[in-house]
Parts: structure tokens; C-alpha cells; sequence
DNA sequence: CTGACTTTGTGCCGCTACTGAACAAAACAC
DNA sequence: GTGTTTTGTTCAGTAGCGGCACAAAGTCAG
């Protein structure tokens, strides 16, 4: 009993909520048998669920084995959406989003003509009230994805290297501030709760409840994007970010002592190894700049001429002594690969597993198997977990205004 | 009400005994204002600890400020004691303590002539059942302090250096088995419980509760010893191994791209450039093979003359940029130096605070305290906390038989 | 010294979220 | 059809905590 609190209601709901969310708790008696309670229990914590308009109790036969079948559970159709929303180097993007981690209608925005801090999120702002106003279903709060780190618990931004934001701009109020001056519609709850996030942490939240991470209690994501190489950690369901957010800024990490020049002013740096740039110079080929590198590298590593695979191989090596690296560090028991980072991955996944297994110490122990990120917009995915994250600790929270 | 279920008792319990044991509850109201409960509560909470036996409440004037003094609590002087051991290098380490963090009469034996697992843990199982025969406080269990990885949950122990244990060796099970065959006495539980640990681990679970980490929410422990480097990271509380145990293995860090050639096949690690060996190489001076490196390299490391404080210099920077790149990595609150560490800690505390900041990105928000270690016989203590966790995370454990 | 004030400890009641047992319901096996 | 198995529900019972009222033990002002 951990503070109850009568404000607080059934501690069990949250979890129970989550594992139906997550789609561990299909039906009742596998809600039973995850949250390890009584069946009258667990009747109680549906009904509460059901009431809340959350989900929606099935009572036809879910088929299978002997004995009375048990009901399925399933999200409501009609339940509440949260806004879902990301800023990157390309533009913008918004949804809405139900429980269950599906997207209802992502929408991709080009930015607009003014990027500083005020005015692009403004434009999120109004965006994603956009989406909640044209909705007939209940909104009940916005998590937005940023492409930088993002300080704890304040909220700032630290050095958003595409829009010249100064460092420590104050994200979180600013974006606070533009929602509360939006207009939501009738549907929105009065006290609109938003919350900002890193990008790559949220990936990894995302891929944690609904794709390659799932099941696993020590995560870790690396991504290679635009920004570079960007880390992410899930310690038993839940983003590990240090004391200040700051944590896994693994671009700096050294995988070749003679290897190029970083701005850091180290030579050889994860980041300016296994970026886009760092995969093209590894094949002695020049991007064509007038389309977007991202793309052309993921060509690159997906192309089966022997310079490309040469090239592939390559960087591989590196990202493998990276991940060793990291997994010597953090001993996590997964390793989730995206970005650019998830086609180095497909292209060589048994020299990718070699590398890593040799500089992982303590052999057999300390061996973690590496695979490609499964969910699409996996920021957006994240973002909306972001803003689901009140009602999954507390479901009752949907009820109050 | 996190599964409060009948058997478990009191939830608050445990937190209040762990805040008095650390320091951080000397009185009843302090207590209530941590636990943030009502006085009624603390009340009946620190009523059955005194009823465990646990501490005592001491109803004279506690002094200061205005209104009813409260009531000190104290730790019982005749409360349970469990027994700490450790294996090192140099031997073996045993004693009694209490709650508090208090070692009552630590022991230094000499290793024994055999060392193979079973001889060398029966050595230790039987010292430590000597003391708890000789003493007429209640035993309630011991832990051991080992000088290599861990695994969890399964407790094997990997490359143990010193002793050529073969890696894998299952040190929990055996160690359960000497526990179980030795004469404990009268006054021990029937059902002895056993425990083991990285010492490093440990170290850093001292040092969180009762030393130089009292009150860090993330701290980072990196210590120099025989053994090479290690690390550990104690998150909220808790101790983070990763998910089997082998987390914090920053030995093989890259410090150094142009440094000295590694056992791992790398240059530059932060093992072969930080340890003892290192610092002798960098001052260009052969230690004494008669006498503990250890010791030596402590004392040049704390030798005035140019040619050591250079050397300290060079080593310093190389430990400057290992634990900047595990500040950016694992973004601690503070990080506490241990061991050899801790000299050139004392050497040169602005030149390492300067290195690291200036490889820390993020500047000021990234920036971490760098202290020394406080708690003398920190891997004995931490052995102690070992034994205690079960009774610190349910105190009517201690009624149990 | 006296009384007002402040802070702390305690007894009592009630609430809430669970457990456990008994029973009913819904499928399958024969 | 009758057993068997598994699931959902109803109904007490209970442990742990909050809230309140009151008593206790000190300080402070006069």
C-alpha cells in the first residue's frame, strides 16, 4: 500500500491498463495471471476500466482450450485520443493517437518559413489542435518529439543544431504556453497536459510497448539519423535518461583511434564513423547535394555492388565496436538498431553479431542479440506515449474535467 | 496498495528502517516528513520496529526549535547484527555489523593455502560463523564481497583472476552450501540466508548510503584497485547491473588512441592507462616487484616531486576522459573516485574537474561533482548492506524464526 | 511564574483496495 | 445427458493508511 491516498483510486488499474495497451493482457484471465491477483480482483479492475470508456469488455467466446472462455479485452473504439506530435529537420509532424500505440492519421507538415522556438511551436500547436477540433472523440493532452536533447525535469533544449535555437531555450513552458493558447475544440479537457521529450528516447519507448523491444527489461536503442548517432535506455518499462535527461549521448563514444576528424576534436567518434557522410567516405563516393543525404546513404547501405558492401562492412566494424562498447557499459539485454543504423544491420547482420560478440567481454554472459526497429514513425509512436503516460499510471485522471 | 497481501506486512516498514539506518530519520517527526505520512502512521511504524527490535525510541528531549521536541530514534544496541565478508587479493575480510553502516570488529585473515572455490568459500563461511557464535546478538545472514563479475540472478562467478576459478563457477550455490554446513550457533536463523556481489557493486552501495553518495540519485563509483578499473552506478536507491550483471565494465574504455597496448587487443583502455602499472610508466620508474604495486602507486601518486606530479598529470588526463565519456553515457549527479583513483583525485582534483568539463557536452548542464570516497572498508560495508536488503526491504523478515 | 503558542505523539474511526471462499456460468470430453 | 475444467461474480473480511480530536511537552512573551 503505497499511499493510497483517496485522491488516487485503484493502484492496479495503471498497470492493468498498460498491459492491455501494450497487448500482454488480450483477455481477463491473462490480465489475472500478469498483474498476479485474484480473478475478482482483476473483474474489478476491467469493470473500472470499462466504466472509465477505456475498453470494452468482448463476452463472445474467445475460443481455444477447456473450461469457460475467458472475455477478451480490447481498447475502445470510441475512447479518448491524445495528439502525438514531432519536429525534425524536414518538417513537422502531427496525429492523433488511441491507446494500442496505432496512429490514427499521421500528417507530415513542411516547416514553416520561421523556425524560431515560439513560432514552430506554435505551428505544432495549431496543428494538433487542428487534428482535436476535426475529431469527435475526447483529447486529452499532447507529447511533443524534439530532435535535441531535452534537460530534466525543467525542460529545456540544448543545442538544436537545425534551427539555431539557443541552448537552454525553455521548451517545455513555451510549448505550454502555444497549447494553452490554442483553440481545442469542446472536446479537449480544460487543463490540457502537454510534455516534451528527446526524439531517441522516445523511439525507444515506443519500440519498448509496441515493437522489437517488447519483453525486454534492459534496452537500448541506437539510432543514426540526421543528427547523428543518438542512444536511448528502457530499464524495466521505464526511459532511463540520467540525473538531467542528458544520458546516452553515445555519439562521442571513440570506435577507431585512427579514424576521421570529429568537432568534438577527438578523431574516430561513433558519430563521424557510422554517420551518412561516414558511410559514403567509406566508399569513396560523393553524395549528390541536391537530394537529402539521409535517403542516399540508406541506398548506399542497401546496394549490392562490391565497393557499396565494402563500404558497408566498413562501418559495421565500427558501429559493432560501439555496441560492444556500450554493452560492456550498460549490459543491456537487447540492443534495438534504427535510423541508418538498422540498414548497416540488414546489410551485414552476421559480421554486425561477430564484431560485437568479440569485444564484448565475459564471452557467452555478456552476448546481446541485436535487432531492426519495428515500429514506423517510431518518434510520433513515442510522442504519443509521452502524452498517454498520466492516464497509464493513474486511468482515473481521464474522468477529472 | 501494491499487493499489500497478509504475508507481507507493514509496506512502509521497510523505507523507514532503510531512512533510519542511513542517517536520514533521526527523529520521529523527520521520519514523518520523509515517509510523508502522518504522524499516526510513523507512530505505528516506528512502534513495530521497536517491537522487531530493530531501534529504540528514545523519549528525552531531542533539544532545538520550538513546540514538543520529538522523540530520537535510534538503532537497537542489541539489535541484530549480520555477518560482512570479502575476498580480495590479499586475503579475506570478515565481521560483524550492524544496522547503520557500522562494522563492530572487522577481521583481516591471510588467504588460506587452497584456493580452489569451495576451500577458499568454506574459509570464509567458517569465519564468519565464528564470529556469529561469539557474539550474543542474533545472526541473521551474511554477504560476500567478491573481487569479479557476477552474474544475475544466477550469482556464477566470471574470471576470477587471482584464483583461477573457472569462469561460471557457481559461487552462490556454493557458498549457500559451506554457509549451511557451518556451525553458526544458537542465536542464528535456521534458514541462514547467503549472498554475493561484485565488490566494486558494493562499494558503491556503501558509499550511496552511508558516505560520499548520501543523498545522489545517480551515482556513478569508479574504482581503482588489483583487479584493474571498475565501475558501478547506483540509480535511486538501487543498484543498476544491467540484466545479468555485468554492467559498468569500463575498463575498456578508450581513453587514449595513441596510449599502451591492451590485454583486450585494444590501445589506449582506460585499465592499462590508469592503473598502477600506468602511473609507473608515465613517471618512466619501475616499482619494487618486493612490495604491493598497490600501495607504491598510491604513494607516487601522492609524491610532490616534478617528475610524480607529471606523471599524475598524464594519468589524470586519461581518467578525465574515460569518466567524461561515462558521463555522457550514463549523465550521473556525482560520481565518487575509489582506490587508486581516489589518490589522483586528491593530486590534481582541478586539473580532472577541468578535464572532464571540457569533454562533457552539454557544458553546464552536464557538468558532475567528482568526489573521493568516504567509507573505510567500503567493499565490507557494502557486504553488510547485502545482507541486510531482504530485512531493510521487510523488517518483519527478522521475526521469522 | 503564568499562560499563550507551537509542535509532536496517540487513540479512534473510516475508507479503500485488495484477498479468499463459495457459487454460478460457459465451454469441452465422454 | 453427466463430469471436468476454467472463468466471472458476489460477499464478507482485512490490512494499512488518512483524518480528526485531544493530550503532551516544550518555547516564548509578559
Amino acid at each position: 500500500m503505497r499511499r493510497p491516498a483517496p485522491d488516487r483510486g485503484r493502484t492496479l488499474l495503471g498497470p492493468a491498463l498498460q498491459l492491455i495497451h501494450t497487448g500482454q493482457a488480450p483477455t481477463r484471465s491473462a490480465l489475472t495471471g500478469a498483474l498476479d491477483v485474484t480473478r475478482a480482483t482483476a473483474g474489478a479492475v476491467t469493470g473500472e476500466l470499462e466504466a472509465l470508456g477505456l475498453i470494452t469488455v468482448d463476452s463472445r467466446p474467445a475460443g481455444g482450450g477447456r473450461g469457460r472462455p475467458s472475455h477478451r479485452l480490447a481498447l475502445a473504439e470510441d475512447g479518448p485520443v491524445v495528439i502525438a506530435a514531432q519536429i525534425h529537420a524536414d518538417g513537422v509532424s502531427v496525429s492523433l493517437a488511441a491507446l494500442g500505440g496505432q496512429l490514427l492519421e499521421p500528417l507530415h507538415l513542411p516547416l514553416p518559413a520561421a523556425t524560431d522556438p515560439v513560432r514552430l511551436l506554435r505551428a505544432v500547436a495549431e496543428a494538433g489542435a487542428g487534428l482535436a477540433r476535426g475529431s469527435r472523440r475526447r483529447c486529452l493532452g499532447i507529447g511533443l518529439a524534439l530532435p535535441n536533447p531535452v534537460t530534466e525535469p525543467d525542460g529545456t533544449a540544448l543545442a538544436a543544431l537545425h534551427f539555431g535555437w539557443p541552448s537552454g531555450t525553455p521548451v517545455a513552458d513555451l510549448f505550454a504556453e502555444e497549447i494553452r493558447k490554442a483553440d481545442l475544440g469542446p472536446k479537449a479537457r480544460t487543463a490540457f497536459p502537454s510534455a516534451i521529450a528527446n526524439d531517441a528516447n522516445l523511439a525507444a519507448l515506443a519500440e519498448h510497448r509496441h515493437g522489437a523491444g517488447r519483453g525486454s527489461r534492459h534496452l537500448l536503442l541506437v539510432t543514426s539519423g540526421h543528427r547523428g548517432v543518438g542512444g536511448a535506455l528502457v530499464i524495466d518499462g521505464r526511459l532511463h535518461t540520467g540525473s538531467a535527461g542528458l544520458a546516452l549521448e553515445v555519439g562521442h563514444l571513440t570506435v577507431d583511434p585512427q579514424g576521421r576528424p570529429c568537432p568534438c576534436g577527438n578523431r574516430g567518434c561513433l558519430n563521424s564513423e557510422t554517420d551518412p557522410d561516414a558511410l559514403f567516405a567509406a566508399a569513396a563516393l560523393t553524395p549528390d547535394p541536391a537530394l537529402p543525404l539521409f535517403g542516399q546513404a540508406r541506398e548506399l547501405a542497401r546496394a549490392t555492388d562490391p565497393a557499396a558492401r565494402a563500404a558497408v562492412d566498413h562501418v559495421v566494424d565500427r558501429l559493432g565496436l560501439g555496441l560492444a562498447g556500450l554493452a560492456n557499459i550498460l549490459n543491456p539485454d537487447r540492443i534495438v538498431l534504427s535510423g541508418l543504423h538498422l540498414d548497416l544491420l540488414a546489410a551485414a547482420p552476421e559480421r554486425l553479431a561477430a564484431v560485437v560478440a568479440e569485444r564484448c567481454l565475459w564471452g557467452r554472459s555478456g552476448r546481446v542479440p541485436i535487432v531492426p526497429a519495428q515500429v514506423r514513425h517510431a518518434g510520433l509512436v513515442g510522442a504519443a506515449e509521452l502524452a498517454w503516460e498520466p492516464y497509464l499510471v493513474d486511468p482515473q485522471a481521464v474522468a477529472e474535467v
